[in-house]
DNA sequence: TTTTATCAATTGAGTAGTAAAGTGATAGTA
DNA sequence: TACTATCACTTTACTACTCAATTGATAAAA
């Protein structure tokens, strides 16, 4: 039929099991009243605070625009703050993102570790943690060329 | 600050490369006037063509909705048929689809190929490949669910 | 001083994903 | 015959992503 390589193979299984992982953790974070996207966010917020948006959209691998929306949706629901300083906005977390940033942080941190923990073992996940980070560097500097 | 689990890294590990190499893919596909999403369903007609659209939206892991606006698109384009037989439409690729896919798969197929032998040896993609696999075929069990 | 460049952020147009409600034809049942 | 269920698909409303054009303020140069 159609010829592939073992690059192309893993190339497939990553994109179909990131694909599913994320259906299942928009499911998982439903209850939170949160989306992945909007986690990812926060979570980078909360580590990297104060930040400016331009500085956070790269963290995050997200266009300007995109972070641009995404924050003034964050601010409305109060998970946000952002400071005006000369022609930077100075992002920072809300005490009441704050809290629902460690809420979702414990469970999510269980969810994804008993995923892993059902289907491989520790060994297993060292090498695998270490090729995906062999591999997402080398993507990185790919991007960056 | 934040503890972590071996898990929860390699979650996010996985995370930032397909991200990354989304980014990397759509920049790639530009060139032949298509995006990743739309090749991804490009070729999974391909493979089961003919196909009907529910079928097609399983396969792809995408929503009913989502499925039947792309293939508005993608029918727009001349690059597939929809074929009325009763209630169910069954999918298959054009002429213009069928080469389509062809040209866009070599190039894609040495891009991802180039990317992984860049990086890992042949060693250390063989086992990558199998951790991933096992993974995924994790999550789609649960899913199912 | 006025003009120009630059920079951070926003906005607009387009694609893509979801959930949930709506369509329209057929099949089964009262 | 009419009523209801079901099924495949579409539509709507929303979030989220991209790129490209725009805004608005300050810094640098004429």
């Amino acid at each position: 039929m159609r010829k592939s390589t073992l690059g192309s193979l893993i190339w497939l299984r990553i994109a179909r099991f990131t694909h599913q992982s994320n259906l299942l953790s928009n499911e998982f974070l439903k209850q939170f009243g949160i989306t992945t996207a909007q986690f990812d966010i926060l979570n980078q917020v909360s580590i990297y605070q104060p930040v400016m948006q331009s500085e956070l959209a790269a963290k995050a691998t997200v266009s300007e625009g995109g972070i641009s929306r995404m924050l003034t949706r964050l601010e409305q629901e109060g998970y946000i703050q952002r400071k005006q300083d000369w022609k930077t906005k100075w992002i920072s977390l809300t005490s009441k993102g704050e809290r629902k940033i460690q809420e979702v942080f414990e469970h999510q941190l269980a969810f994804q570790t008993s995923i892993l923990n059902e289907c491989l073992t520790e060994n297993e996940q060292k090498t695998l943690y270490k090729l995906m980070t062999k591999l997402q560097k080398h993507t990185e500097y790919k991007l960056e060329e």
